[in-house]
DNA sequence: TGTACATCAGTGAACGCGCGTTCACTGATGTAC
DNA sequence: TGTACATCAGTGAACGCGCGTTCACTGATGTAC
C-alpha cells in the first residue's frame, strides 16, 4: 500500500549494496573499493547506484557508521553477558570481544581505527559513533572504580592541572567520570588496540606463528592484574 | 674517471627520486603516490623514472627499506645514548624515540606497521629489516633481565609447551633469549605501538586534545613500573 | 690530442585500463480520480 | 474498475581524468684506440 512498497525495496537495495561493498572490501581491501565492481556484481550499471548513494563518499560514510554500530554492539553484548558486579569478568569479556571482532572483521577494523581511506573525509556522525564504542569501555572501568576496585591504581595517576581540566570538562555524554577513570580507560583502549592491531597487520607472524591467541590471553590477564582487576 | 661519474650521478638521482617520493607521501599519503607526480616535480617525463626503478613496486620497496633503516637507526641511537647498565633509562629513551620517530614520520610509520599499500607486496628484504628494529627492543630487555631486574615479572609468565617451543626455536639471530624475554619484548612493542598508533590516527584528539605528550609519558612510566623497571 | 664507437639519460607518443560523475532518456510501478 | 498522470529505477553514452608501462628514437656523455 502507498509508496511504502517502493521505499522498502529502496532500503533493501541500499542494504544489498552495502553488503556487497563489505564483501569486496574483505576480499580486496577498502582502498580498492569501486562503484563499478559493486554494480557489476549486482548486474547493474554504475550510474544506477546513484539512486541509492549520492556519491562514493556517501557510501563509505554509511559503511563506516555500520561498522561502528556492529563493533559497539559486540562490545555491549560482551559487557552485558555478565552481571554488573563482576567487574573483572566484564572487562575480560570486553577485551576478548574487542579482539575477536577485529580479527573477524579485519578490514572494517582498520577502516575504523587504521589509516583513513584515501579520498575520504570523516563526517561528524561517524565521529560520534566512535565515541560511543569508547563509552562501553569507560562504563566498565567506571563501575569497577565505584566499587572500590581500582583506588590503588587510580591514586597513582596524577595529571598537570591543564590535562586535569581538559578531562574534567569532557564529562558531557550524560555520565560523569573522574579524570583518572578516563585515563585508565584510554590506557586500556591503547593496550588492546596495540595487541590487536599488530596481530591484524601480521607483525606477530614470524615470532608467534599461530600462538597469537595464547599471547593475547596472557597479556590481557597481565594488564588486568596490573591495574587491580583480579 | 671511468664510469664512476655516471654511476654516482645515477645514485644521486635515485636518492632524489626517493626524497621527493617521501615528501609527496608526507603531503598526500602513501596510497596516492604516483610516478607522474614525482616526475613532474623533477621536471622529467614519467618514463624517465624507469631508468632508476624498474617499476612502481620497486620504488615502494626501496622506500620501505629506507624507512626501516631510519627507524632502526633512531632506536639504536636512543638506546646507546645511555650507558648499558642504565636499563630503565635505556628503555625510557627507546620508548620515547619510538614514539617521536612515528610522530615526526607519520606516513612512513604507517607504511611499516599499518595497513599495507594497496597494490604492493612485501619483499623478503623488507621483512628482515622489520625484524632488525625489534632486535633493538629485545636487546634492552634482555640486558635488564641478565642484570636481574625483571625476574619478578618474567617468572609470572608461563607458556604452554607449544608456545615455549616456538619461542625457543626462534633464537637464531646470533643472540639467544629466553621465551619470557621475547614475550616481554613483544608486550613492550605492543604497548608502545598501541599508544603511538592511536595518537597518529587522531583517535585521542577529542579526549586529550593537545595533551597527548603527557598521557604518553605517564603511560610509559606506568608500563615500566609494572614490569619492574624503576 | 683527436676520432670512432658504445653507453645510457631522457623524450614524446601511444596503449589499455579504470575511475567517479552527469545527462537525457525509456519503461515499469504506484497514485488519484 | 479503468484511465491519466506522476514517480522513479535503471540504461547507455559521454566527459575528463589519472594511472603504470612499452617503445622507438634523439642527443649528450664517457671509452678506447
Amino acid at each position: 500500500m502507498t509508496s511504502n512498497r517502493r521505499q522498502l525495496l529502496h532500503e533493501n537495495i541500499r542494504e544489498e549494496i552495502k553488503a556487497i561493498a563489505w564483501k569486496q572490501i574483505a576480499q580486496t581491501g577498502a582502498s580498492s573499493l569501486s562503484l563499478g565492481s559493486i554494480a557489476r556484481e549486482m548486474v547493474l550499471t554504475t550510474p544506477a547506484l546513484y539512486r541509492y548513494f549520492s556519491s562514493r563518499n556517501d557510501l563509505v560514510s554509511a559503511l563506516i557508521q555500520d561498522a561502528y554500530r556492529s563493533f559497539t554492539a559486540a562490545l555491549e553484548q560482551a559487557r552485558d553477558s555478565l552481571p554488573p558486579e563482576e567487574h573483572a569478568g566484564r572487562l575480560l569479556a570486553l577485551f576478548s570481544a574487542y579482539r575477536q571482532w577485529a580479527l573477524s572483521h579485519p578490514e572494517p577494523y582498520s577502516l575504523l581505527f587504521g589509516n583513513p581511506v584515501p579520498g575520504y573525509t570523516l563526517t561528524a556522525e561517524a565521529g560520534q559513533a566512535g565515541d560511543h564504542s569508547f563509552q562501553v569501555l569507560l562504563s566498565v572501568i567506571q563501575a569497577a572504580d565505584q566499587a572500590g576496585k581500582l583506588s590503588g591504581t587510580l591514586q597513582k595517576i596524577t595529571h598537570t592541572p591543564a590535562l586535569d581540566a581538559q578531562l574534567t570538562a569532557l564529562e558531557n555524554s550524560g555520565e560523569t567520570q573522574s579524570p583518572q577513570v578516563i585515563h585508565l580507560a584510554l590506557s586500556a583502549w591503547s593496550f588492546i588496540h596495540g595487541i590487536t592491531s599488530l596481530e591484524l597487520n601480521q607483525q606477530y607472524q614470524v615470532i608467534l606463528a599461530d600462538h597469537t591467541d595464547e599471547f593475547a590471553q596472557i597479556e590481557i590477564r597481565r594488564f588486568m592484574q596490573a591495574v587491580g582487576f583480579e
